[in-house]
DNA sequence: GTCCAGGATGGGT
DNA sequence: ACCCATCATGGA
């Protein structure tokens, strides 16, 4: 439990403007059906969960007025008095979130003239790519979901972030924020017992949590690099982060945009269903078929994806 | 019971 | 550079 959190005030919030191509109900129904959603709740059209920046614990209501703005009320927080930073930086972490500094149109142009993605973007119309802003949480997640089935993959992340993150009672409901790199550094792999994935998981993910705690591993460090084949490269060199979850990362956390997981089995099976293929494409296959998706590897992956539900 | 899941690793040819 | 068993469990 997090203990010492005060009371904001209900007039205290953020604004933050939206893009065009940005509808909040659709991204909102994503959010919904994702396996791992029980790091927020949503409720009436609004998102309700913790965001941790500058080390301050934020407790925050997101809406949408009319899908102009969003507004984002802060409920609670562990500082007595929230800085303009403190502001800056959760509208910079929501941002991030749901990709809002971004100007799509250029994809939807191409996609409209694409018989693949003509009707995912139409279906989809306003879906923005919403990422994973903490890294030790990409991470987390992708080492979890690697191949095992999502809805098992999402029990593992509940039962880790029910272990070891805080958590806040408000109105009846538990909101519960990622364990910490820092905590999960100190862990032994006999204390994860519990959850039931593999000793090497577990292994992986206390490594990736003492990486991080040490600082050689962090998300500056990494966007530093720049180059997308040079971060490849560096995040491969940790223990149990293979090309799957390097392409992982870098589309949902550091957001490179034309980073995609050209492993994913979801993405094959996407791609096997929309063009009603018998077989699996082969990995040339689908190549050829993102080369034409140039820049924008990582939409056309995110909406390819959305074919599956 | 069988096969597949948002893979990665270490060992072997 | 490719090939393969192994991991650990749940879903379909």
């Amino acid at each position: 439990m997090i203990a010492n959190l005060y009371e904001t005030g209900y007039k205290d919030h953020i604004s933050i403007k939206l893009p065009t191509e940005f509808e909040y109900k659709v991204n909102l129904n994503f959010l919904k059906r994702q396996r791992d959603n029980f790091l927020y709740q949503i409720e009436q059209e609004k998102i309700t969960r913790i965001i941790t920046v500058d080390g301050e614990t934020f407790f925050v209501q997101i809406s949408s007025h009319n899908n102009a703005y969003l507004t984002v009320k802060l409920l609670l927080s562990s500082t007595p008095t929230i800085t303009e930073k403190h502001r800056h930086l959760i509208a910079q972490f929501i941002s991030d979130w749901f990709d809002l500094n971004r100007d799509i149109s250029s994809f939807y142009k191409l996609a409209k003239e694409d018989c693949l993605l003509r009707h995912l973007v139409t279906s989809n119309y306003g879906l923005r790519n919403i990422g994973i802003p903490d890294l030790f949480e990409a991470l987390c997640w992708a080492v979890i979901g690697q191949q095992v089935n999502l809805k098992f993959a999402g029990r593992l992340k509940r039962e880790f972030v029910e272990s070891f993150g805080k958590s806040i009672e408000y109105n009846g409901t538990s909101y519960w924020t990622f364990p910490s790199y820092k905590k999960i550094a100190a862990l032994s792999k006999q204390q994860l017992s519990h959850i039931k994935m593999t000793e090497r998981k577990k292994e992986y993910i206390i490594g990736i949590a003492q990486e991080m705690a040490n600082n050689k591993l962090t998300k500056e460090k990494l966007i530093g690099l720049g180059d997308p084949k040079l971060i490849e490269k560096e995040l491969t060199k940790i223990h149990g982060v293979g090309p799957w979850t390097a392409h992982y990362v870098l589309m949902r956390c550091l957001r490179y945009p034309t980073v995609f997981p050209i492993d994913d089995v979801g993405l094959i099976n996407a791609i096997k269903h929309v063009k009603k293929l018998k077989q699996k494409p082969t990995k040339q296959q689908i190549e050829e078929l993102f080369y034409q998706w140039k820049n924008w590897e990582g939409y056309a992956a995110f909406y390819l994806w959305q074919s599956l539900y």
